[in-house]
DNA sequence: CAGAAGACCTGATCGAGGTCATACCGCGAA
DNA sequence: TTCGCGGTATGACCTCGATCAGGTCTTCTG
């Protein structure tokens, strides 16, 4: 593969993004031609929900929470995006209004194209839409998981869930076999991806502490117990 | 648009899928001539959660419940199809199981292809990849709305809201503004929908009655004030 | 028609988890 | 060094909706 390999070393981010992998050099620097870089401090909105369809974003740095909020201000985390990972593409794919807020959860820089530019290179790339294809459906089938576990299990499965989604997403496995999630994470954070609350957070994990599933330190979370934790979610069929 | 009909009136049912509406007769008649029918009575299962992908399916008369279980028996659906609907695309497109259970609702018509027929179909198509990007991009942002529904209403609101979906996808809109749901359901299915009991879908579609919300009769849903519940949901920015 | 099975309905009870109040700790700013 | 603030922690209470335990009504079948 080192073959394809862009001379502009900002290319390189796309090969983190399973969806571009496949593309060649050449297409990779017109993608990267048409991206314009963009650079937001922690806290700092990408997009609001309901805002218009502007643009589709690449993680380069950085981390970003996908989130919905009620009236009332609670909200809830939908999605984590990080280096590699693609967002807003619901928006860009079916032209309708941002479904969710995009909000920095640290510093970060973005790629982002517009939704025109984003088309036109796909009609010139048919098979990066069979990627795209296959890319969002496994976003459904994540989702639909999502769903199930909202509609059927208790929390102590979310928050096990939550935890499993976040390890495989940026876990650091280290020589003794324990997870380390490298990312300062609070108690609030979780809950709002468990769907649930701080308190209640606060208790199923020193819950799991107590019984040597997980460990903290300095704010993030190491996972002792992986499998111990993967008994609690047993997603169906699939190994989550 | 009529220039397009094809001389196989089976063929029809495409036109009513709007993924394929733009696709010219002759790919049309391509598509069918790939496709096998498959006929179904009432509590009959397509295919099971966990199945090894197989094939995508067209319904084409009657309605199907795609649905997750636990163990203990209790199930939850995650969506219906409706004649001109597709359904199991999820593990077609990633090429992972099926991600749920899918049992025929009333007797039903599908129309099904298998994978391979329907990717190589889609190489021949590309604009047709563009169609189910844009379908899958709002199904997704359906899900991510029913997961918002699940982490942050109340029940009311979750009824409410499988009512609106209902009325949008089978509804008929009648002289005086009413919606009828031309659809036999339990009361058990609406509770499977909004993810509650059938004793507290009972006590809440009542409620709904007293207030004039709906009606029923012969176990058909009429929704007499449409407005209202929309006021209960009020899905972000969406009309839902 | 009797009887059974399934859908619909209602009241009583219970428990998971949300809410509220309070306290502690670490840290940066004044 | 003290103050304030944000995150963590824990106990007391309460509410929503699940669960259980009865009904009735309708439809289907022998």
């Amino acid at each position: 593969m080192a073959d394809k390999k862009s001379d502009d070393p900002k290319v390189n981010i796309f090969w983190k993004v399973p969806m571009f992998e496949f593309l060649e050099a050449e297409e990779l620097d017109r993608l990267y031609s048409l991206c314009s870089t963009e650079k937001l401090a922690k806290g700092e909105y990408v997009f609001l929900e309901c805002d218009a369809p502007r643009k589709l974003y690449v993680v380069e740095r950085g981390e970003v929470k996908l989130l919905k909020q009620t009236e009332d201000g609670r909200e809830m985390i939908v999605e984590m995006a990080y280096p590699g990972e693609i967002f807003g593409e619901e928006a860009i794919f079916d032209g309708e209004p941002y479904p969710m807020t995009a909000q920095a959860l640290s510093d970060v820089e973005l790629l982002s194209i517009t939704r025109t530019d984003f088309f036109s290179f796909l009609r010139d790339n048919p098979d990066l839409a069979l990627e795209i294809i296959t890319e969002l459906g496994a976003r459904l089938r994540e989702a639909q998981n999502t769903i199930r576990a909202l509609a059927m299990e208790r929390v102590e499965y979310r928050i096990a869930r939550t935890l499993l989604i976040l390890s495989r997403k940026v876990g650091v496995v280290e020589v003794d076999g324990v997870i380390n999630i490298d990312l300062v994470l609070t108690r609030q954070d979780i809950a709002d991806m468990a769907a649930t609350t701080v308190e209640t957070t606060i208790r199923v994990l020193s819950n799991f502490k107590k019984l040597g599933l997980v460990e903290t330190e300095k704010g993030k979370i190491i996972i002792r117990n992986k499998l111990e934790l993967e008994n609690m979610v047993s997603e169906g069929c699939t190994t989550l």
